[in-house]
DNA sequence: CGTCTATTTGAATGTACTCAAAAGCGGTGG
DNA sequence: CCACCGCTTTTGAGTACATTCAAATAGACG
């Protein structure tokens, strides 16, 4: 394991702590709910059809979240890192089957929270929900952007936002990952590479 | 004013409790937190640049919301109606100049509160930020799924979608308002009803 | 009734897609 | 260490969906 455990408690406790306080052993009785999971590159961490049983968050490791249409395509949603989290929300939430697929990019660890102890923890603690509304207004206005963004549907603009906005991941992830991301083939993407 | 007091507070009520439990103590607490606001067809709820100082419950009518992006176009978010809360979650929480227009298709009939009051809510009723998790999570599953119609980029199709999923709206709205929400042109979208 | 906005129609244009095929690159096994 | 396989990237031709711009027509509202 790359990390002894009483560091990425801290990293976690750290993320917490950016949102709400909590004092010893609140934490200890967070973390207790917690399993850590580790995730090769290339295994799947969600497959489409399934039901995602954790919310799931991410200690070291590079995903890649794709949602299927009607159609079969593929779109790719985003691509949870370092101290974010990851899971099919509404899946989760409503037991139900994902039209989501979760990849790992990259080696990965984790550390994974099921409903129930979820549920649990929100009634014996409300900082906890707190967090997690926070976490979902976050969501809710980072799904806002991307919208945005979608709208002003010229590619180019899209990819320009996107190195802004993660300027870290463009060595990390294939021009086709990329073009998924931004909604377009690979094949116009890289033309649009050669143009610049 | 159109309905009394009692009636207004019963429909909130109502929709609070689909989520969360709520004694009458409680509910007490919470609706003397609120004010109620008439806003009349073609009025705006909020103006571009403008801080957006309250979230709002819908008990009447039919808003726009649009997002204004780099290049200054509109693009409809969606239509908020009876029993949706209207306002902008980002410039509210974040107390920043919003990109958004909210805009009052119809004459309308909302409650309304600051955030000031909805935090000291969340810390007196553990219930209502719950109610408040519970609704930024919905609104983020929402968004995603929005997203995901978005990227199966054909305007047919996604007109289908959203017949299919506001079927009232359709005579509520015009031809140009659904397409902004489809993110085609008015001219595209006339051709495109033409041919069906 | 007049004005303002929404809708329709059409032609020219552009952005991105599909399909196909070639070239490049990385990892794996012999 | 090299050769091969599979996947990614490039290139090109043809096409489709949607846009822009302009102008005409229809509708709504005071």
């Amino acid at each position: 394991m790359p990390q002894n455990t009483s560091t990425y408690h801290q990293q976690f406790r750290k993320h917490l702590e950016r949102v709400v306080l909590i004092d010893d052993e609140a934490f200890e009785e967070i973390i207790q709910c917690f399993s850590i999971k580790e995730i090769s590159k290339k295994d799947y961490l969600l497959r489409p059809f399934q039901v995602c049983r954790y919310e799931s968050y991410i200690i070291k490791g590079l995903f890649q979240t794709t949602m299927i249409d009607d159609e079969g395509r593929q779109h790719t949603l985003h691509f949870p890192h370092e101290d974010w989290w990851v899971g099919d929300f509404k899946s989760f939430r409503k037991e139900q089957e994902s039209n989501m697929e979760i990849f790992a990019v990259e080696d990965a660890l984790l550390l994974q929270i099921s409903k129930s102890a979820m549920y649990q923890l929100f009634d014996i603690s409300p900082a906890f929900e707190r967090f997690f509304r926070i976490m979902a207004e976050n969501a809710a206005m980072a799904l806002q952007d991307r919208l945005l963004k979608n709208y002003s549907h010229n590619a180019e603009s899209k990819l320009l936002e996107f190195q802004k906005k993660y300027p870290s991941l463009k060595n990390r992830l294939s021009q086709k990952q990329i073009a998924s991301y931004l909604g377009v083939t690979p094949e116009y993407f890289s033309q649009m590479v050669k143009k610049k």
